[in-house]
DNA sequence: CCTGAAACGAGAGCACTGCTCTTGCATTCC
DNA sequence: GGAATGCAAGAGCAGTGCTCTCGTTTCAGG
């Protein structure tokens, strides 16, 4: 223990994110500003730097605690269904992203939404932005696993095909090629879906959003694992 | 004729947007700044005001000048492939908006991307939003004709049944509830893909991201299309 | 052809932003 | 106890969107 100091800097540390993400709900992902935060604090703006080197730095760590938050959800989804149902499991944890978006819209936006201007992402994000897709991964491994095949079995090229092979070395899971361009498919397809709903594409179309993010992730389901649990 | 001051407010209307085009190409999206537009027009910042009434006002002008720009790709796209080929009028379409996409990133994303914080689409946006989808529609229609069935048929709950019928209405297009569903999903699945590869979501995963679209493309029209065009 | 109205660009200025630097004070460590 | 470090405050800089005012230029109706 480094003293109380240590500790008041810890909560404060935490206090600026959480306001930080509080108006961030409230302003748009875009409108993070320093001085509100300051403010509401009752410090003054300079006082922030203490904390967080640059308004980059801040949104860095409300990026990498989304992405774990988001990760998390997504492997608590995939932990409440028996291991083996694949296609049970494909749509628990396409729910619970989309759930974890419709609660979290600006937090879901700051991920996969437009790029902050200027904003690199930093290395430190990179290992929380993949614990979702690892979900997925997992999720389609024990599908081969069972001898899934994807409704519609395209012809993989050669150069997507190393890629895969790289991506299953790196992660130790996936099926064959077609297994996995279709599920990589269905991830981009889901959070595509997600991403129109939350931007409003469907305004004046669709009424019930949820039933119709529901029927996308029924037929997300179908199309990847077709030839497992078939009724 | 109105004389020379209107063409010259004409030109210089054009010549805004276009700085702002560039500006916003090299920036980033949100990083519209009226300021510098003035200043490569060797003006100064409150004269641009004589033309847009304000910041998002300019916005939305090029908010509607790129989905026109995104609608015209798709319709030319659509008018060159035999009408009766609704899967190469597909993949024609689908390839169309992802080369447009990669091209004009920052204007892509200016559609699809986080909405601009405080900023609602007004009135004027939603005619051109709409002419990307009519082209998708009039595809849908076409393969609904030649009595296409979607690889997987969900069922389509009653709420969204509803929506797809006034849509159906609205548009004069459109097959059963099972071909316009999975057609829909096709369409966020297609922007999805095209926002990943854009985010760089697929950086240090897939090399040949132009390959990887290209199949996605391919599994999607498979998807919808099943039974027209087999081989 | 002339004149009043409208449109226009320039400039100053307001409130705001992210960020830097310096200055004192409090805490921690040797 | 004294030195080193962490901290908040305050002033200040350069930049932003936007407003208002002030002469000038253009246009249309009498």
């Amino acid at each position: 223990m480094t003293g109380v100091r240590a500790r008041v800097r810890a909560e404060l540390t935490a206090e600026i994110k959480a306001i930080a993400r509080r108006q961030m709900a409230e302003e748009g992902p875009a409108n993070l500003n320093l001085r509100a935060i300051a403010r509401e604090l009752g410090m003054v703006s300079s006082a922030i730097y203490r904390y967080f080197a640059s308004r980059d730095d801040l949104l860095t760590a409300l990026i990498v605690d989304a992405y774990n938050a988001l990760g998390e959800v997504g492997e608590a989804a995939d932990a409440a269904v028996d291991p083996h149902e694949v296609r049970a499991r494909f749509l628990a944890v396409a729910n619970a992203a989309y759930r974890w978006a419709c609660e979290q819209p600006s937090q879901y936006l700051l991920l996969f939404g437009t790029p902050v201007p200027g904003y690199a992402a930093p290395q430190d994000t990179i290992a929380p932005a993949t614990r979702f897709t690892i979900v997925l991964l997992g999720i389609l491994d024990e599908a081969a696993r069972q001898g899934a095949v994807p409704a519609v079995r395209p012809t993989v090229p050669p150069t997507v095909s190393v890629d895969f092979r790289r991506l299953r070395e790196l992660t130790g899971t996936g099926g064959d090629d077609e297994l996995m361009l279709a599920g990589m498919q269905a991830w981009t397809a889901l959070f595509g879906a997600i991403g129109f709903i939350l931007n409003g594409q469907f305004r004046n179309v669709i009424g019930d959003v949820d039933a119709m993010f529901a029927e996308f992730a029924q037929l997300l389901a179908g199309q990847v694992f077709h030839e497992v649990d078939p009724a």
